[in-house]
DNA sequence: ATATAATATATGATTAATCATATATAAGGA
DNA sequence: TCCTTATATATGATTAATCATATATTATAT
């Protein structure tokens, strides 16, 4: 579902290839909605099904042809119901969390390494969503309102402020395990 | 992936039933790894058959027979392996920001509706978090040791770590459109 | 000269997860 | 009495997402 709307959201911009979107994608919400090629693919077909979206065929000669994809009427009104709507669930699962609930397992010096690579990776996370805002270049043509920009810095920031906090919560578990706080069987 | 290991994971405390290890899930790890009853019994066939676990048949005379599932000494490898072993990726994907994404397209007193909306969800998750403790009862016997338990409680701060950041970001955007510095088109 | 990246779309195979439903019996509540 | 809940396991169908691979041409880099 989500991924037919984030397509929508963009080809209510403009229009796109498939081709167009995928870059698209890398270049902007890859950090909260990552899409495979053959998906996009995929979900350009269906939206075409359902009406939401139209195929306009656009002859190359060294290139293969282009199919442009422009939202309908239809698409339009459905990506603004779903907009103005219920806020969809966020997804639940944690894989490290699972790690760490069943960490009692690894003696105090695995747990702090493992600690210690979580951080490792949320800190690499943190500088790589600090870079963001240099890398808009590209993209910054596509969405040409300030409007549309303000929202899209929002979406960084939640992630800055997910990502802080859980670095925090990860320094402070290894300031406890340093500490000897960690409590043995 | 994650599930076989979640499931190992309690495994290595006791030997259970699917029966029991949804239960266990339900009052447990749900919050970041919730797990359907028909995946979950899917999931003990393939370690099953990976010789991670064992079958344990126990008849029984008005209730169906129980399958009591023992984790092996592979399985039990393979789970400290997996413990020991780098931080298994987080899921990036998150719905709520697509929609944010794209608020552009709502009316300011659309957006600071919609913003409304995921704070009271938010405001929802973190009151149950924090009624999560009184609620061990029935799990406390499962996982004996403080140990167990002090990652346990890990899990949980990291929720609620999380779950606030979010609802600060929330509130800080909720303030920004009252105060009409959310820019037009 | 050779390899790879870019342009452009498409399909097959597989996995993880969800939803629905099936079976069978007993206990407890309305 | 009737309905629901609890106990216990199992399968079929479907969806979303991933991975691999196929096709075909041109431009660029080594």
């Amino acid at each position: 579902m989500s991924l037919e709307f984030a397509i929508l959201g963009f080809l209510n911009y403009h229009p796109y290839t498939g081709y167009d979107l995928k870059k698209i994608f890398d270049t902007s919400i890859r950090h909260f909605w990552p899409a495979d090629q053959s998906q996009i693919y995929r979900t350009l077909a269906r939206l075409t099904g359902q009406r939401f979206a139209e195929v306009e065929k656009v002859p190359q000669e060294d290139r293969p042809d282009r199919k442009v994809y422009h939202i309908t009427e239809r698409g339009r009104a459905e990506l603004l119901r779903w907009l103005a709507g219920p806020p969809p669930m966020g997804e639940p699962r944690s894989a490290p969390l699972i790690q760490v609930f069943f960490a009692g397992q690894l003696s105090d010096e695995e747990v702090l390494a493992k600690f210690e690579g979580f951080a490792a990776v949320m800190r690499a996370i943190l500088s790589q969503y600090n870079q963001v805002p240099a890398q808009i270049g590209p993209y910054e043509q596509e969405i040409t309102s300030p409007r549309e920009h303000f929202f899209w810095l929002l979406t960084l920031d939640n992630g800055i402020r997910s990502m802080r906090a859980n670095l925090e919560w990860a320094e402070n578990v290894i300031a406890q395990v340093k500490a000897g706080k960690v409590p043995h069987k």
